[in-house]
DNA sequence: TTGAAAGCGATACCAT
DNA sequence: ATGGTATCGCTTTCAA
């Protein structure tokens, strides 16, 4: 379902206020450009106009008119403003870009509506930045043909930079930490929507365990915020097979530990990505570098907008660390 | 400073593009576009010569010629985005526009470069909201005059409609809260940069003070961080004149906590706004509603943007509450 | 499938 | 200070 707005639905333009204030054109275009040379009463005159038809301006024609742009564009997209890192991620890159002169604005990828990119066009973006997902195949490529640039954030396709943090080897860590805090049957809390970055944390968890383990503790899944983490928490505290919990995201594991201590438990919990309220909770989790993150971002989307070549295309791989706060 | 990119540097369109690869521009925007009346042969010659010269259509054109737009965008423009609860405002008000079908995006506010408007009206936006800050005389000149609508979340402007909370009943709130826990010389953390919402607060605060206090706590400034707070927490228990701190902001009283905690003190500390992580630190703080904001405001930008004139027009003041956590 | 021509709605220049 | 005109770069229609 595509919302197209048909500009001819009462589409006035600056020829039908320049008739009705009985001015020229160009006379219109002064009162709205704030001109010098117009005298107050002519502009007060349109403006009335203006008012009573609610016109405005179509900026596209203005633009294609002045021949000039004062600021570049870079659009960072994501599928979900409630995933907390993203925010971290995104304060990173606006700073690294802002050395290089340009702007960030963030938005949500929406497939519903026609192609997403069809409507970012409007805004005229210089480059784009997906977080946490990639752009469908049409988007993709009308992104190339167009020749709009483009870089991945922890996801992958072919021929593109994406820049991932070590999933696999965080779901490691992960395991070796509950293992040390005496887990022998730790369990873990899956994305409810499955992709790839949940398989390879899992992956690496399960490996971690593999010669250490005795029981299994199961898996569970939860939405990415965290009432659904806390739900599950009581869930996992009520089924008593796991001694340990492992959480896809920080959200999720904040909820998680907020069931824990509500039950005056001591299960240990660990997080994914080492947002910044994990400390006031005391959350042990994997931490990504969100600053590493947005430097090489805000490096190589500039790049690509310069039409230089950078030198690095392969994909970038940091690894993350562990964040011991004793959860 | 302003970053003027002249289209003419470098600036190839559909017709070089055209005559390079021997074919008409018609040819060349069928292969811009995915259009299906192409053969790949001519479709190919036409991209490699794209390649070869960088060369990126120009939207606003684009526009201009397709006559109809697939999506309405609005702005919200933060000066700094460090404030968190920049980011719940922002949640809501995203999740109130998307059902009038509209698309909001983040902006910094940047001063330096020119006007605002004149760098953000490439981005063709129907409507802008202002957090914590207003626009200048020119900004607001311009968006006038070109009958652009916005409106002002925490912070005023004359004829125009803004949602703010009662900052007086709020600093009265915390003072009530730090009187309640013994404090009896009180002190205040104002933010670095004044505002009126500071102010505001300040003032609420040393009014709820007056029947009951004793002795001055004195006053102290910090920059909108949690490293600020915690190094003003620091001089604060070194100074050993107060007995409880109010702060501007959660970010700040966090890091007033923090200070507090590592010098094992029991000093009451009280934030303001209500923040997500203020929870896992256990901060009482006066709590705004980030829902409400959002639900408001997405209503309000709305009905401007649809030419209606809104119920409500008077400026919006929201009571505060106090989350009592004890700290 | 392709090429040529007619707009799209502003801005800015040149007269007046 | 004001009006008229050429023009911006693309999409789209109409012929071929």
């Amino acid at each position: 379902m595509t919302y197209h707005i048909f500009m001819d639905e009462s589409h006035i333009t600056i020829k039908e206020i320049a008739k009705e204030a009985h001015v020229g054109i160009g006379t219109v275009s002064r009162a709205l450009n704030n001109s010098p040379n117009i005298s107050d009463v002519t502009k007060a005159k349109i403006q009335a106009v203006i008012k009573a038809h609610n016109y405005k301006p179509n900026a596209p024609a203005a633009h294609l008119a002045r021949k000039t742009i004062s600021a570049r564009y870079v659009g960072l997209i994501v599928r979900n403003f409630r995933i907390r890192f993203f925010y971290e991620v995104f304060e990173s890159i606006h700073a690294a870009l802002k050395k290089h002169h340009i702007r960030l604005l963030i938005l949500e990828y929406s497939e519903n509506a026609g192609t997403f990119f069809s409507q970012i066009m409007e805004l005229n973006l210089s480059g784009l930045i997906f977080f946490t997902m990639r752009p469908n195949r049409k988007d993709t490529a009308a992104m190339r043909s167009r020749n709009i640039p483009f870089i991945l954030i922890d996801s992958s396709l072919p021929h593109t930079y994406s820049i991932t943090n070590d999933n696999y080897y965080g779901g490691k860590l992960a395991a070796e930490y509950l293992l040390r805090n005496g887990s022998q049957a730790p369990c873990y809390v899956h994305s409810k929507k499955s992709n790839q970055l949940d398989t390879l944390r899992y992956t690496g968890f399960r490996d971690g365990l593999k010669t250490a383990l005795h029981t299994d503790g199961g898996t569970y899944a939860a939405a990415l915020d965290e009432n659904a983490g806390y739900k599950t928490g009581k869930k996992i505290l009520s089924d008593r097979t796991a001694d340990g919990v492992f959480c896809f995201s920080d959200e999720i594991a904040i909820g998680v530990l907020k069931a824990v201590r509500d039950a005056g438990s001591e299960l240990p919990v660990i997080g994914y990505d080492g947002t910044r309220d994990t400390e006031g909770w005391g959350l042990s989790t994997i931490s990504q570098n969100p600053y590493i993150i947005g430097k090489k971002a805000a490096a190589h989307i500039a790049a690509l907008i310069a039409g230089s070549t950078p030198e690095q295309t392969a994909p970038l791989v940091l690894t993350p660390v562990l964040i011991d706060r004793g959860s």
